[in-house]
DNA sequence: CGGCTTTGACCCGCGC
DNA sequence: GCGCGGGTCAAAGCCG
């Protein structure tokens, strides 16, 4: 199958600025209940506080009543990303396993979830096509990773696990 | 032969 | 209690 495309390189760019942004003490304050919103365009992030992926208007208290928080999953680390591409999956770096596909009522295109193939790794990722518009799609990760990616592993100079250990950090 | 996809079934929370 | 929506399991098959 195809998997990365030609100039869609930043994908990993994305994955490991995710994780150093997570490990290397939250420089930019997220939370459980933040989104990060990469444009691709601008490959520009900014911090949304009113989550915009998921509707949370059922709710007056905002972030905590809405239906995506639930007690179960505090603390859990997730970014959204919105991303203009023709091809669903992206490599970021990771090894991922898909673990179930379903058809969400909001979008008559179905949603993939995937879960990272590293034992004791408990990532999760989802990856959705825009109903709206067909030639974006919103990869949803949910969780850190407790391993390097292989990808880093790869850039990184041999024995010099410099780039890995801020990922792979201290968990 | 081992790991990954596929796909329907199962499960769980929630609203009515 | 029941149905629905969304997330996960697991058996079988595919592919390198």
């Amino acid at each position: 199958m195809a998997y990365l495309p030609t100039e869609r390189t930043d994908w990993k760019a994305i994955a490991m600025s995710m994780a150093f942004a997570h490990h290397s003490g939250r420089p930019m304050e997220m939370n459980a209940s933040d989104y990060l919103v990469y444009n691709e365009a601008s490959l520009a992030c900014q911090l949304e506080r009113p989550v915009p992926l998921m509707a949370n208007g059922s709710s007056t208290s905002g972030i905590h009543g809405s239906g995506m928080q639930t007690a179960k999953m505090e603390g859990v680390f997730r970014v959204a990303f919105r991303t203009k591409s023709e091809i669903d999956i992206l490599d970021d770096g990771f090894k991922w396993r898909k673990y179930g596909k379903k058809s969400v009522k909001s979008s008559p295109n179905p949603r993939n979830y995937y879960r990272c193939s590293t034992e004791g790794c408990a990532v999760k990722k989802r990856v959705e096509r825009d109903g709206g518009d067909p030639s974006y799609v919103i990869t949803t990760y949910e969780g850190v990773h407790n391993h390097t990616s292989p990808a880093v592993l790869y850039f990184t100079p041999k024995g010099n696990a410099s780039g890995a250990s801020l990922i792979a950090g201290d968990y």
